[in-house]
DNA sequence: CAGGAAAAACTGGTCTGACCAGTAGCGTCT
DNA sequence: AGACGCTACTGGTCAGACCAGTTTTTCCTG
């Protein structure tokens, strides 16, 4: 196999199995070309396979850090690799949250049985973070909300579904979110069962926080279906990263025909 | 922005708006090079950048190649690019199982309520054969059918998911298929259930299809746990790729504490 | 003329060494 | 002390060379 490959497989490895932390910077390229013995270019392919696969991020004259694995880097302003294909297919959201609100569900249900008191104490904060916090102003705390209890399923397979599910989720209900909070019979609903949710999952109710957090996802999504029955759209997917967005290449290769 | 950085999302819209075909091949790097007037250097950036996004795959002697969306391409060898990172985790493959158990109980559900009569001449045809083959030669058939299924809930997203989980599984389940069809008892049990989800979908009957297909996973999963404890060794992971795997890295930095 | 082997013309993979461009630390000079 | 500027980092880009697979062309041989 090509070295870049293998140099880049080998970081993955390094920084998946632990030995490198989110955020923290790795060395620089010209160290880890002389370390492994290669040129520059081989380093800089590699990393920027890395970067593409999401692992890392690079900054011009700082360095290459270890990309924490929820972008919660800044703004969600970054499109999940796998399915920026769906974007723009309106369909699509509810078909995400169909299958968002069976995951959610069993998370909750494993959480109330595995959770530890580490991870309740996680819960806690954030479920303490969330009533704190005027749902009006962001949806952070929702989201760490969720995500706490999410890992304390210890399911890895479940967190990185769901992470990707969301971030996906982000670009297109962000908009509406502020349009749903408002409206105070719903911030009610919505409040009363995260509440439930973290009572279930205090107790280790298993069975009931799974109900509850399945009826929380659906609750959302049909007010979501709601709203743009009568005429309110949501506004979707028109959230545009970085500015590129030319939507033609302005590259024109030739013909290619066999 | 850094210029590989702006032609890799050149080149990524242009194959994913629909330009570049699936396995069409795009424009040797010298050819991009001399285009696009950068340097070769960049142009591998970029497309290193593309590779790790799993959106074209390169050989070399032959050119780089717009990588097919749904990994379809001859046989099951390749990775979902997403996911390689868990592979040579044991206890993954049981957080994969518990995940599937879910998921393909929630597509029985909708494709026992959704499913057209195409769907179901499709899911008749591979049940036939299901019913034809014998297990002990190939998955296929089984795979064909569960296949049919989650494509009758007519969910995109689910499809997907199911899709990536499933090509992960053949890589370590595959081996434990042959052990496990043998015994008797537990195909008969395979083979009922198998029956049973037809029925349910025919019918129309979503609970119960929902019910039976969560049962099946569970069955299928409890069975290989069963067997790694009686110590037949499942074998797991030992598949490896293309011959990296050292499962540590070589790579050795000093210390990087701030 | 047909077949097949050698040669040439591709493709990607790697290396080298240079220079440009942001960033951060350190010292000096006011 | 504070602003300047030097210097030594960091990544970003370039040019040109050579190696290693793959495909096509050529040309000699039977």
């Amino acid at each position: 196999m090509a070295i870049s490959q293998e140099i880049s497989y080998r970081l993955e490895r390094l920084i998946l199995d632990g030995g490198l932390a989110p955020g923290q910077k790795i060395p620089s390229e010209r160290q880890l070309a002389a370390r492994l013995r290669v040129s520059r270019a081989i380093i800089r392919e590699a990393l920027h396979e890395l970067q593409g696969r999401g692992v890392i991020e690079t900054r011009h004259g700082k360095g290459s850090f270890v990309a924490s694995l929820v972008p919660e880097t800044g703004e969600f302003e970054e499109q999940s690799p796998l399915m920026q294909l769906y974007e723009g297919h309106p369909r699509t959201l509810y078909d995400l949250l169909e299958v968002r609100e069976q995951l959610e569900g069993q998370a909750a249900f494993l959480a109330a049985q595995r959770a530890t008191s580490l991870d309740k104490h996680r819960i806690t904060k954030a479920f303490r973070a969330l009533e704190e916090t005027d749902p009006l102003s962001n949806a952070k705390p929702d989201h760490g909300f969720h995500q706490a209890i999410v890992e304390a399923s210890h399911n890895p397979v479940l967190v990185h579904l769901l992470s990707g599910l969301k971030s996906m989720m982000l670009l297109t209900v962000h908009a509406a979110v502020a349009n749903l909070n408002p409206r105070e019979e719903m911030r009610k609903t919505i409040v009363r069962q995260h509440r439930q949710l973290y009572d279930a999952i205090m107790n280790c109710k298993p069975a009931a926080a799974q109900k509850v957090a399945t009826a929380h996802v659906r609750f959302v999504s049909d007010a979501l279906k709601d709203m743009e029955q009568q005429g309110n759209k949501v506004i979707r997917s028109q959230v545009i990263p970085n500015g590129r967005n030319p939507h033609q290449s302005g590259i024109d290769f030739g013909r290619h025909s066999p």
